[in-house]
DNA sequence: GACTAAGCGAGACGGTACGTCAAGTCTTGTC
DNA sequence: GACAAGACTTGACGTACCGTCTCGCTTAGTC
């Protein structure tokens, strides 16, 4: 009835603690349960919250592993590559952090869950590789290389990242038993001096 | 009265039209409508048979997918590379081919899609690589170009073959737009002679 | 800093036209789809009103409804019943205005939308009752029949009215075609001289 | 795959315990709880039943009321005038059995939710007048009346029939105290001598 | 040639989750 | 403090599939 002339629109704001019980629900069952087994409803009765309140605010489970994702609840955020002049120490470094995921109790589960949901929503591919780097840190990383003779001039840096990733990805998806070993015979190989 | 020792049991076989309706429908929808999506009611009803039937030959919806892969249902059966003396020309015609898999209408989407059985279901990984050539055809070619020089001897063939495939992964899930140039240089860069 | 003894609180009263508004999105909607499908969201929309302020002034859909009633705003209030000195004549007359309201477009649908409000809240069986005047007017006027000797002596002149209005009901819920034509007969039965 | 040449179609059929047990805890929950509070979940519940097994048989909560009618699991089915040669003593026993409805635990609200469920779906309102016999054995009974010259000729019976139960619906939902002896004063006077 | 036993199409069944709607309560900011 | 707006938890809606289980056939051996 009372016509308000504001320019944002009264009434309640929305609630952060729901805001943090779902995606904190969200990333325990995710971890848990993996990606298929995850469920709106389930996340909705972890939280204690009402299923609306999560269709509210995101459009599809994706969206909620993608914010997870920017939250660092699922995976470390921003992993970071020192640079200590040893291209090859530093970017096994990066590559030990990260492998460091598939360490953990579900952790090669996690990376297939991850995966599953990249490729059914096109958020979570993006966030997941920015959170480990990939395109940032690791890329930049590699043109330092370059400009310090430790890598051909030519090196596609970004690709190369992508190269990385993937092989992780590659063989995670055929539960090969030794990842952590292959990728840093690969990295070695990817970035020996020519 | 007394049990026969006879090693065949009697009765109808299983029935080669019924796997040949249902691999062909689970080929259609997948290819239409991707992984989600993909419902055992869904194959039943267009394939035009019991859902049944299925569940006693297929365990699994990855099951179906794996097996419409070692069919050359979704993708060509074992990518080919040729031996024509030049590595990376080899290399690239392989290539080639398999990144035409993309160029197809929904080839993008396919791809996602297997991907997204494949982290469900580990045979769905292992038929996919397979079905590329990627552990077989790929890494005999490179392990030829390392006999003839064109490639450092201590390149780790066969996950350089994983690290391209991986490449592709990782570029589709983040839906870049030139997957295929981006692949031509990393190939370009990979098989570079040193 | 002091507290006031006044009588009277701060603050605004009653809103006037919120109540005006929302009884009107009542009797629209109530008589467009009748009863279930009576939301209280949507009358709060209709009437552009917040939820809280009709329930902070009605308990329920019913009192709604019953308050609805006897503003006369969905069924005429007070149905008179003219003295004529012709009993008979003066009973059609008054059914036939009661009648008139199943002649409405949605007349037949309003009737039993106002019995299910009834069944559910007790106020609205009152409230109807009281609107069509069964109670009053109609049983004040057999009373006068029978002191004119129109009327036997002995009869109940509350149950007979009761009577014809139970039975629209009954003939409305089951849905018979020809209401009117029925209980003009049935009321031309009740009424004739002994 | 096999074509069936037969006219009737195969597989499973029509569960008669999923049937019984739906329609009795319809029954069940319907007279404990009242047609509004009456939800196809909780009867699904309740049955051990899953919810499509009633949706696949029944349209809406009407008509599992209707079924309930029929099956004589609200009220009982058929209520019967018996034929002693006096009319008024006939149909007050008629009334009595029906009047024995509201003496039960919950009786007035088991009628006042037969008409709400009667005024939101047509076929409750006819199953349940034509399990009261109101237009079979009473109007019946009514006519042999008027053969037996206890009852004017012109008498509609079928609409006193409408009348008496209208009355008590009527009483019903004005939550009237003592409708048993109102009725019984009103068919003294219908069916008095003339 | 009759008898069996399995495969098969169909689909009912008890479930779980979907995404939506509305209930009634609570919170925020305006008047 | 009433009000419009609307977020919140709760719970039911009606639908889609899950995987299992009959049904009433058809058919491929075995006796």
């Amino acid at each position: 009835m009372n016509e308000q002339a504001s320019g944002h629109r009264a009434g309640p704001v929305r609630s952060a603690a729901a805001r943090d019980a779902i995606l904190a629900a969200t990333a325990r069952l995710f971890q848990g349960q993996g990606y298929d087994h995850l469920t709106i409803e389930g996340i909705a009765k972890e939280a204690g919250v009402g299923k609306q309140t999560i269709y509210r605010w995101w459009p599809s489970r994706g969206a909620l592993i993608a914010e997870c994702l920017t939250d660092g609840r699922l995976i470390p955020i921003d992993f970071d590559v020192p640079y200590s002049g040893d291209l090859l120490r530093d970017v096994e470094e990066w590559l030990g952090s990260v492998l460091a995921i598939l360490e953990t109790p579900h952790g090669a589960m996690l990376l297939r869950s991850l995966v599953a949901a990249a490729a059914e929503d096109a958020e979570v591919g993006d966030h997941l590789s920015a959170s480990l780097g990939v395109d940032r840190h690791l890329a930049e990383r590699l043109a330092a290389g370059i400009r310090d003779g430790q890598l051909a001039a030519d090196a596609p840096v970004e690709l190369l990242g992508h190269a990385v990733l993937g092989t992780i990805i590659v063989q995670s998806l055929t539960r090969r038993p030794d990842v952590a070993g292959a990728l840093r015979e690969l990295v070695r190989y990817l970035v020996a001096a020519r």
